[in-house]
RNA sequence: GGCGCAUUCGUCUAGUGGCCUAGGACAUGGCCCUCUCACGGCUAAAACAGGGGUUCGACUCCCCUAUGCGCUACCA
């Protein structure tokens, strides 16, 4: 309405929540997630609450919470409450608020709205398959709601195992309007009186996280498509505990590029691997921010700031979409070329020094390096390829003759007078260079284009190569030389 | 099987009944720049899943079919 009633980057009562269960890294569609309930809360100047879902101890893996905390840091997205920082609603890990699942879950069998269930999963096994050989679902019969109050209490005394269901009511329509998928209407009676607490004392996900969201005052779930199913489920639970539903944003599922579920088939699916890889997080912010949501009809490279300022719950589409890796790989190398030479340096010092370069000869030779791969990367991992002749021994491949066109005989007088009079340059700078090597080309009547070629196949041993005299010019006189002689020698053998 | 959801160029998407001869980006082809490769510029090819309605008019609304995905666990 007026402009006093924008609320932008003010505090505001939104709290939305990201909750990975720790079952391995963080991957593509999390991260996502995470993106999102992030930039909701940035722009609503919300709370942002890091909560982990590990009730399910067979599948949980410690180590992989600091992959999950460390993938997040590293995208920037952060947290205002967490399990490693606290909060009003701590702790914020579920496997630390057993006491607290059971303790709803009493009130709800006090109030007759959940009850035990003494069924071994044995025998529920059994009745599942018994049904399914007649192409039948099993649905959970009730049979433990027919228990009288004695009989529930001496179960419990000789120490029989049980769970709780929730008694889930019959023939009710559950309705709730997703921002993004609309009005979903449910009818109860396809849904079982579902467990809420496990015979381990553990609850399941739909009662835990539903629990969670109501104590830690949630009032936006922005996740995963695959949870809109399950949805229903947790409403009941609201319902059962009389508490107002938050407001409930889907996020269409990203899947590989066969349109199967993302998986390891499909290449590096953990944020971890495009870290290691040489991507840059703010590429994979950029390009998870287009997996499902779209500004206007032509933008497509946002900075963090601006994705902030122009995410909007209400673009985000239904549509699935594919993971496009050649379009991060763009993004990737877009952002790349955007950066300061000082900060492509640092990344690549990083992975050199693990190759055993020396610090001093990066320091020497990185500043005038960078300048020349920095338009032809698209990722770290890539610079670290193509900078090794800079560094390394250079071995020709088999095929080398096919790299010049020239004669035998052309080829072997191009580098011999190349290397006559590169040994006679005084000032080895670039411009010396060029025109050293454009008055031998132009001396023995070859074009500059094949003249180049074979220079390059010399001293780089490839097809291609950084720019040619400013290749030369870091190489130096001497290494530039040694190669030529080097590329020389080995003519011999294969002419 | 049941329930739910989805369907615009190869891919990500714009499009909310006439602005659409359907726009942009990645990828692909061509041209230019050029010592190679890139970068950059220009350009080309490329889509409304199918069938019924509703309407003067449908990519946009409704129904059906097909296909895909999700849930249907004492996984999350």
């Amino acid at each position: 309405m007026t402009g006093k009633d924008k609320k932008i980057n003010t505090k505001s009562d939104i709290r939305v929540r990201f909750a990975p269960s720790p079952t391995g890294y963080l991957h593509i569609g999390s991260a996502r997630t995470a993106l999102f309930n992030w930039l909701f809360a940035k722009k609503s100047g919300g709370s942002f609450i890091l909560r982990i879902e590990d009730t399910d101890m067979e599948r949980h893996m410690e180590e992989t919470i600091s992959l999950i905390t460390d993938s997040l840091k590293w995208l920037g997205v952060t947290w205002d409450e967490g399990p490693d920082i606290g909060g009003r609603f701590a702790p914020y890990r579920q496997s630390e608020r057993t006491a607290i699942y059971n303790e709803y879950a009493e009130k709800l069998i006090a109030a007759k709205k959940a009850y035990h269930c003494f069924c071994s999963p044995e025998k529920l096994d059994d009745k599942r398959k018994k049904l399914a050989e007649e192409e039948l679902y099993f649905k959970y019969d009730r049979e433990c709601l027919k228990l009288t109050e004695d009989r529930i209490l001496q179960n419990i005394k000789v120490g029989l195992p049980f769970a709780v269901r929730l008694k889930v009511p019959d023939d009710k329509d559950i309705v709730f309007k997703d921002t993004v998928y609309g009005e979903i209407k449910v009818n109860s009676n396809i849904l079982e009186d579902f467990i809420i607490i496990r015979s381990n004392g553990r609850p399941t996900y739909n009662f835990s996280a539903a629990v969670d969201d109501i104590l830690m005052e949630i009032t936006n779930v922005i996740r995963g498509e695959d949870h809109l199913s399950n949805t229903p489920k947790q409403i009941l639970v609201y319902e059962a505990l009389k508490k107002d539903i938050p407001v409930f944003t889907h996020l269409p599922m990203i899947l590989g590029a066969d349109g199967s579920k993302l998986s390891k088939r499909h290449g590096s699916i953990s944020i971890e691997a495009y870290r290691d890889d040489g991507f840059l997080p703010e590429a994979i912010d950029n390009y998870l921010a287009l997996l499902g949501w779209a500004y206007d009809e032509k933008t497509t490279v946002f900075s963090i700031e601006e994705l902030i300022d122009k995410f909007s719950i209400e673009a985000i589409n239904k549509k699935p979409s594919k993971f496009d890796y050649e379009k991060l790989l763009w993004l990737n190398g877009f952002y790349l070329r955007s950066k300061d030479d000082s900060i492509i340096t640092a990344l690549l010092s990083e992975k050199l020094k693990i190759l055993g370069v020396p610090v001093i000869e990066l320091n020497s030779k990185l500043p005038k390096i960078i300048p020349l791969i920095k338009e032809r990367i698209k990722t770290i991992n890539q610079a670290q390829e193509i900078v090794r002749p800079f560094f390394f021994d250079i071995n020709y491949p088999d095929d080398i003759k096919d790299y010049f066109s020239g004669s035998a005989e052309e080829t072997k007088k191009i580098i011999e007078t190349a290397a006559a009079s590169i040994a006679k340059i005084k000032e080895f700078t670039i411009s010396n260079i060029e025109s050293c090597l454009r008055v031998l080309a132009q001396g023995l009547n070859i074009s500059f284009k094949k003249y180049a070629e074979t220079i390059r196949a010399a001293v780089w041993g490839s097809k291609v190569s950084p720019p040619l005299f400013e290749t030369i010019e870091v190489l130096g006189m001497k290494t530039t030389i040694e190669r030529l002689k080097q590329f020389s020698s080995l003519l011999i053998d294969i002419l």
